[in-house]
DNA sequence: TTGAAAGCGGTACCAT
DNA sequence: ATGGTACCGCTTTCAA
């Protein structure tokens, strides 16, 4: 850690107090310009930094917010990073990020190092922790009167603001879509209940169907965990008895296990089979064929989870709390050619 | 910010001083087993977590480590990650990691707010801080004796520990390799030689060409840039001429861009176009076909960082700063099918 | 308008 | 073996 110059050596230095110092550099209307001028100058030139650990100890506030995620490795929460770390910057605040990689004990121990040294937190919780649903603790963070705010991977129970994306509303638009453009074979690859996002696909698809009056087969609706090896032959046993004609995917990769299956088969994407996918914005455009996909806003989801969490941390406490849903944007590409044709919309 | 026990409740509720439960949370010898016994245990009890910020005042240690990286969105830099924050979870120290996008600005501005609040920092530089050539917020970091280690984009001048891989020996390797297996018309896809991977790999590839006796063509040396639209035109028309039997990509979204030219103009890789990657991890197993990739051993990397890191923060300072070189891992796949025949290796 | 002093929660030196 | 005290750097109340 730097030595950097403290008030008292610049209160040495001009021969005044240290709370005239602190007092000139806060701006208070108690000091005098003359004063102030010559307190701020130096500071300039000597770079003064204020220390943030005494400020930290004397104020209560860490000013840093600590963020726990499953994992660092897509673009989708690179940008969800992104915004957070704006307004943070933007109200002087600084970031701890802690992955899980989906685990439940790193989770936990993420949460109790940033327990005691952070302002607020904001979660997306690990598979493995909802699969196995132990919450305590987040529910402790609750308890301690801690701010969080959770994101994407929300767990109804725990008391906080959460963000999530319209997947209700995306699963169903993709899925009327698809019948619209004269698929009614159409197979959903999601993850199992426990994700918040794959229940509300399940029930978007399932209402699209019944919408168009189709008969929902629950053979077509796969709901696989990728630490399952099998995950792979399930795909391959629907995808091989060629009943479908398009393929909804809420993972990048099970849409490229699709992809490399398809091949396998001759099966050609898009002319015998449609393929969507959620997530994949850093990858599906630049794939053959490209694929169409519904992207998360990632920006912006990082941008008003950190806004709730500040107005917890800062402000004007509010009774309940929100849910706050950002709409996806699906992006047409070549993996549903006919679709992106129908609708007269390209990307 | 939890409002956690202090040392000050405890020593009110057992009725002795401060001083004495201090020392007894420390273990010191000069305290009695039974006091030893009663303070930990009303610890326990009241889950007394010390305070980081009066700590840290105290001790001129924050226990916090910065990263600044590129980018948060592969697997590979979250695998660095994890080796990071396995080592300094072994040490109790906390990190705050930072992405830049490969903004200098955002660099220079993610470093000042580190600089003060940490007790090293760990840095793999933006690519526009490389273009551009201005490292003195690097050097500041130097000159105020702050430990620093850089990692892959790493900057020569700068006084610091360092940790690459050995991009020399890999494209030295794959070179050879597609050259064993018959190939001669070799194109080369890299960064610009402000990249000192990239500079590496070329000389590696050029080494290997010249050590089998061919000779080397400039033209089949694409040093693109991603924010350059043209660098599709520029891959397209080297791979559209017909005159290569293998592409090395240095970049996993070259790569991408190779296979969908390659289709584009009924290429077929592996048979008329061998293909390999380098970096890439997460998804070249998953494509069709599947991609052969040389991996950085981001882990590793991570735990290599941290220690140097850890080496200079609590050790004993050596005097020279150290190039530490971790191998890479080549994975061979369907896209160089002959070579991973010709050398029996499989994955 | 300026300054003295207390205190945030620890650690460590020096007494006892 | 235990306690008193000074101090880390800053903010803030109260006094001058």
């Amino acid at each position: 850690m730097r030595a950097n110059i403290t008030l008292k050596d610049m209160a040495g230095i001009l021969g005044v107090s240290i709370s005239t110092v602190s007092k000139a550099l806060s701006n208070s209307p108690e000091i005098g310009h003359e004063t102030k001028s010559k307190v701020n100058d130096l500071a300039v030139l000597h770079k003064y930094k204020r220390n943030s650990q005494a400020y930290s100890l004397r104020s209560k506030k860490t000013n840093i917010i600590g963020i726990v995620i499953p994992q660092l490795n897509n673009e989708y929460i690179s940008n969800v990073i992104d915004g957070i770390t704006y307004e943070a910057n933007k109200r002087d605040y600084k970031l701890m990020t802690y992955q899980t990689k989906d685990s439940y004990i790193n989770e936990v121990n993420s949460i109790n190092t940033l327990n005691g040294c952070v302002d607020g937190i904001i979660v997306s919780t690990a598979i493995q922790t909802l699969k196995i649903n132990k919450n305590e603790h987040l529910a402790n963070l609750v308890n301690d009167k801690l701010p969080v705010v959770m994101f994407d991977r929300i767990i109804d129970t725990i008391e906080c603001d959460k963000v999530v994306s319209n997947y209700f509303e995306s699963a169903f638009k993709a899925t009327a879509d698809l019948i619209k453009s004269g698929k009614r074979n159409i197979g959903l690859l999601i993850n199992p209940n426990y994700d918040y996002a794959s229940q509300l696909w399940k029930k978007g698809y399932c209402k699209a169907l019944a919408s168009a009056g189709i008969n929902i087969k629950t053979d077509y609706i796969l709901q696989l965990e990728k630490n399952q090896i099998e995950y792979h032959n399930r795909i391959e046993r629907l995808i091989s008895s060629k009943k479908l004609d398009a393929i909804i995917s809420i993972d990048e990769i099970y849409a490229l296990e699709v992809i490399k299956i398809a091949k396998q088969y001759a099966i050609s994407i898009p002319n015998e089979l449609s393929l969507l996918t959620f997530k994949g914005d850093g990858i599906s455009k630049h794939l053959s064929p490209t694929i169409t996909n519904i992207s998360q806003n990632g920006y912006l989801i990082g941008r008003r989870t950190a806004q709730l969490l500040f107005n917890r941390i800062l402000g004007k406490p509010t009774e309940k709390f929100i849910v706050n849903t950002v709409t996806t944007t699906t992006t047409h590409r070549e993996s549903t050619g006919r679709v992106s044709q129908l609708l007269s919309i390209s990307a």
